[in-house]
DNA sequence: ATAATATTTAGATATTTGTCTAAATATGTA
DNA sequence: TACATATTTAGACAAATATCTAAATATTAT
């Protein structure tokens, strides 16, 4: 849950999540969207592998990133139980 | 979105949330239960005010604090998107 | 083997965050 | 009014975070 809210609570990790969403990128091709250095969306892009909100394989000199819709299961049973009724 | 994730973004807010989902509780009831000062408590309980995610009313010298079920849905419904089907 | 491209790692730095103690504010009671 | 209890605000400080540049690693192509 920790790694999970962590990785969340960050803008561009949030944007990135919806990028994903509609089709798997490239390490670079994420980093495009983004005013801010590869580095840092090298960075971001570990929190959220941390948190196992994507996934990454090579391919060839490139890295493809992907969702991991599977881990948003737990956490949507977790607020639900907030849920009146 | 922003104040919501930073709200539940610590185990020990998330924990104030679990508590009040059973039952409402003044600041010094909700500061009982953890081993952290009470101004930390106070603090906590800001954050998850600006947040939205709990209201609190003055009850004579005690501050009543409860849960706003309401504000879960969006995040639920945001969290929703990334599921498969 | 060398060079080019893609990505990550390392190290530095400014900002944000969580915690504390001390002081301030609000309410209730003698 | 004066004191006691409940809570918040203010200020300080250590730890965590987001960002950068420079360097390292991995792969592909010449």
């Amino acid at each position: 849950m920790n790694t999970f809210f962590k990785a969340l609570n960050d803008p561009t990790r949030r944007e990135i999540l919806e990028l994903l969403n509609d089709k798997d990128l490239t390490a670079g091709e994420i980093a495009d969207k983004f005013e801010m250095s590869k580095p840092s969306i090298s960075h971001h892009l570990d929190l959220l592998k941390q948190a196992k909100l994507v996934v990454s394989i090579r391919e060839g000199q490139f890295m493809k990133y992907s969702i991991n819709a599977t881990v948003f299961d737990g956490v949507v049973m977790w607020l639900m139980q907030f849920k009146k009724n």
